[in-house]
Parts: C-alpha cells; structure tokens; sequence
DNA sequence: CTCCTTGTTCGATTGTTATCGAAATACAAA
DNA sequence: TTTGTATTTCGATAACAATCGAACAAGGAG
C-alpha cells in the first residue's frame, strides 16, 4: 500500500470519527433542514445538551471540514460545508 | 425529534464509528479489491497488524453490518455485505 | 494421537471521547 | 462602566477503543 492512499484512508477515517456521534449527525440535520446558520445556543436548546458540549461538537465538524463557520460579534455562526460532503459521502446530506 | 429517527441516528453514527479506523477502511479495500473472501491471517499478514487486532476488526464490521462471514472448518472467510453499503453509503465502495 | 494452522478470548496498557459545570473571555447594550 | 449574552476553555470523570502477546479452542494433516 502506498503512502498517498495510507493518507487518504487516515483523512476518510477521520471524517467518519467526526461522523460517529449521533449529537453531530443531529447538528447537521436541523442544519440543513433549517436552511439557515445556526448558533452554539441555538443547538443547545433544541437538543438539550450544554452549551459547552455543543461548542465541542462545532469545533470537531469544523476542524473534520464539514461545516463553514461565520462570526458576527460574540456570536459564531454555522453552515454545513457542501463542498466536504460532495467530496467524501455525495448522498449523505440527501438522506437526512 | 421523534424516536425512530433518534434509533435512526444512533445506527448510523455506529456504521461511521465502525469505519472511523484507518485499517477498517483498509480491509474493506482489499476485500473490495480481491473481488474474493479473504481470512483473517491474510488480512494480518497484508497489513501487519496482529491476528487478535485483525480478529477485533473483522468482528467490529460484522456487528455493524458491512460484512458476511462465511465459516469452513477453523477458518472465517470474509466477505463484503453490498446490501449495507448501498443502503448506508451508496458512493462507498467505488470511492475506494 | 500429535502437530500445525486458524481464529477467539483474556488481561493489560495506553490513549481518546463525550459530557458537565464553573470559570474565563469577548462583545454589545444600557 | 456595569450588566447580560454567546461562546470557549478548564478540570474532572466515566466510558470506550485499539493494540499486543499469551493462552485457549477447534479442526485438518500426517
């Protein structure tokens, strides 16, 4: 095996870990559902997880690429990075 | 949030788990690849991780779902399950 | 029956994850 | 400048995961 595919299936697994928390795949479809950008208070509430949890959560899908993030003020909003999902899993955000 | 999509969530956060290990995703690849089933020794050998590890792993995707096993005497053959992977990740496969 | 191969399980270790509340930070509004 | 709101970081905890080698079990070959 060599070294470029070793990465490439490092980088996949990685995606997949971020993918393995059913908070997240939560995250990601009121998301995409909503429409619009989402706020770490927002989330909290409607999942009824604490706020520092969630900015947990925002960090990880950030950091995994799967979400865009824009911040207004003390407020950090959050979209879902289409381009990430059109690369690595295409029927992914359809099947929410 | 209703409580079949919760279960729904929760199942499919398990399969990402499943394949949030770099050598998982390897093996599915040579399964894949082979285009046969392969035991447990090869996929030791191949990947040069110990037998128990290779053990682990193949019982991990089991549990999940993404493969058959098919027992001949002492030996385990392994074998990709097709239904899971176009139900769960249609695009899978063919990206490895 | 004895030996070899295949795979599983066990015990141990090491590292990672999700979670919380409390404290800290950053900014806006009054 | 004080207060309130949004988020992050910290420290702690409890649970889980990946890995190994050793020991074990099951079956085939000689």
């Amino acid at each position: 095996m060599n070294i470029e595919q070793s990465n490439k299936d490092n980088q996949l697994a990685e995606i997949f870990k971020t993918l393995s928390e059913p908070n997240r795949i939560r995250i990601l479809r009121i998301l995409d559902h909503s429409d619009r950008e989402l706020t770490c208070s927002e989330v909290s509430e409607q999942l009824n997880i604490s706020k520092s949890t969630v900015s947990y959560h925002f960090k990880a899908l950030r950091h995994a690429g799967l979400t865009n993030t824009r911040q207004a003020a003390q407020t950090k909003y959050l979209s879902i990075n289409e381009k990430t999902f059109k690369e690595y899993l295409p029927s992914f955000l359809e099947s929410l």
